[in-house]
Formats: C-alpha cells, sequence, structure tokens
DNA sequence: GATACAACTTAAAGTCACTTGAGGTTCAAG
DNA sequence: CTTGAACCTCAAGTGACTTTAAGTTGTATC
C-alpha cells in the first residue's frame, strides 16, 4: 500500500505516455524541476507533474527542441511574465503547429496515393515492375527540392533526425 | 572544361536535392556503390547515380528509416521480389503518420486554447494574474539550472543555432 | 608557369534526444 | 524473510547525419 502518497517514477511515466529513464533524462537537463524524495531514494510525483509531462511529451511528439519546449513550459509556468510576451510566443508557437498540420497533410496525402496505387496495379508482380516505385525515382521533386539544411525554413517538413 | 565526362560530387547533391557530406555518407553505409575514380582522387557520377540518389532522398521525404530504404531499393533492383512488400512498407508508414496527425490535432487544440485564454483574461499590463494553463505547470517555472556537462557547451544560456 | 581559390579528399569528432547496459538498492507481496 | 519487480546512478551506444581539421585537385586568371 501506498502510505507515502505520490506516483513513482514509473506510473507518471505510464501516465504521461513516456518511460522512465526519459524522465530521469529530463531532470537531469533541467526540463523538469528536482521530485521530493521522500523515506527512501526514490523520486515522487504528483498530477500536476503528470500534466506537465503529457504537455512536454505531446511537444516532443511533433519535433519542438527540447529549446523550444523549455521556453514554453517556463512560460506557461512563470506568473511575473509579461502577458502580452506569453500570447505571442504561445501564438507563434501555434502557427508553427499549424504549419505543421498542413505539411503532415499533405504528406498523408502523398503517402495515400502512393499506397492506393500500389494495390491497383501491382497485384503480385516483380518490384521491378512496379510502377509507383519507379515514379519516385523519375527526375522531378514531388515538393521543391530539399535546401542546404542550414538554411532551412523556420518549419522543416520532416524531421530527419526522428527514430522508429 | 570537363573533359572526363561525369558529374563531381557537388554536381550530383545538386541535382538530387542533397549534400556532398551525405552523399559520402551514404556510400560509406553502403546505401550507395562506390563510384569511379577515374584521373585524380574525385568520384565521378552519371544519370544512373542522380536517379538512384533521387530515389533514396524521396524516401527520406517521406521519413522512411535507412533500413527501410535500403529495403526498398533492393526490392527495385530485384527482378524475383514481390511488389506486395513495398505497398506493406509504404501501407505502414501511412499508418504512423495518421497517428501523428492525430497527436498533432490535439496539440493544435491545447495550444489554441491557451493563445485564446490569453487573448482574453490577460489585458495588457504585467499581469501577475495571468496564469493560463496554469495547472500544466503548477510546480513553478522550469529553470535551466545545472545540467550535465555535455549538454553545458551546447546551449550556453539562450539558443544559438535556433535549428528549428 | 605561377597563383589564387573553390571544390574536392579523408578521418574523426560532434549533434540531438534519447536508449541501453552494468551493477547495485528499495520495497511491497507472499 | 525471501523473492522479484521496480527503482537508483553512471557510462556508453544509437541514428542519421553534420562539422571540423588538414590536406589535395581542378580550373580560371595573370
Amino acid at each position: 500500500m501506498n502510505i507515502e502518497s505520490g506516483l513513482k517514477i514509473g506510473a507518471l511515466a505510464r501516465l504521461a505516455g513516456t518511460t522512465a529513464p526519459t524522465i530521469r533524462y529530463y531532470e537531469q537537463i533541467g526540463l523538469l524541476p528536482r521530485p521530493v524524495r521522500p523515506a527512501g531514494h526514490q523520486r515522487r510525483y504528483d498530477t500536476a507533474d503528470v500534466q506537465r509531462l503529457t504537455f512536454i511529451r505531446r511537444c516532443r511528439d511533433f519535433d519542438f527542441s527540447i529549446d523550444h519546449v523549455r521556453e514554453l513550459v517556463s512560460l506557461l509556468g512563470d506568473p511575473s511574465s509579461d502577458c502580452k510576451a506569453v500570447q505571442d510566443i504561445g501564438q507563434s508557437q501555434l502557427d508553427i503547429v499549424r504549419a505543421k498540420l498542413l505539411e503532415l497533410r499533405s504528406l498523408e496525402k502523398m503517402l495515400a496515393e502512393f499506397v492506393d496505387r500500389c494495390a491497383k496495379s501491382c497485384t503480385g508482380g516483380p518490384s521491378s515492375r512496379c510502377r509507383p516505385l519507379a515514379k519516385l525515382a523519375r527526375s522531378g521533386p514531388v515538393k521543391p527540392t530539399r535546401r542546404d539544411p542550414r538554411h532551412e525554413s523556420l518549419v522543416p517538413s520532416q524531421s530527419r533526425h526522428t527514430k522508429r
């Protein structure tokens, strides 16, 4: 039974949709505050931590950098920040999210069409004659040719560093 | 003038929409074959290389992993392989994109509500009463206090290279 | 032919945001 | 009191490049 009230790190991880090592990492880089550690050495969390971490996890799921998330989180939690600045930064983050939504919808459309063409024209034949696949190799960019990453726009369409 | 016909690495990079270091990296991991090197030490490419690299770059734009791309490339070159496998890879990628779309819409809603609350409750001035979404960060602002030395050199205090 | 300079070469280290591993400690159940 | 899951720290590994350092080649101009 839990006499010391509060969530252990595993419970927090489950509730926020992440993992215990990730939580420790966030604490290490200062993205999460150091939690209380009653009795033994183990960290204990509360529902506020669940909400904060869930917010962070969502931002990370959409490729906001740790620095961006740090900015957003501290902005949301700082009562002394100028309200107008809070609103402005929130709005610009919203603009970025909306731009990403547009990009992602376009990517979904392209992929859906690709799979659809596959289903229709490639009924089990050899893949060397897979026309949708071959089409990818023909010249002319599907989207504007990728720029030098150093000049990448504010809103990259895809992260090149995501893992799966 | 180019007596030795063939593209140099920079020209290939421009035509395929990527960079020279990336091409060398792909060669190193065996995603691209080692090209001819007539005369001096420099790599020379032809139009087949442009097509192959364009294909690879486009797959990466679709956020396929390097392993997925490797699979697709060998599928494309193997006359005995099944077109259905190509479709499966595309479909699983589509599933991932659709899941991301759902999450991104949820994030957009959170941010839009935040900005909306800002606009309504914070009518200018240094508002100590501005606490929209306070429940997300009730335990106070997260300060990038003492961090792991590894990360310290990267981000001194403000984001220098705001990559995203 | 000399010279300047961009574009090329390699190898190695750096980057981001975790993830995994090794080796040990704590805690609730049986 | 023992078992075993869950916790702890610290270090090293991962993916997909990117950057850096230090040297070489190719071409255009004088």
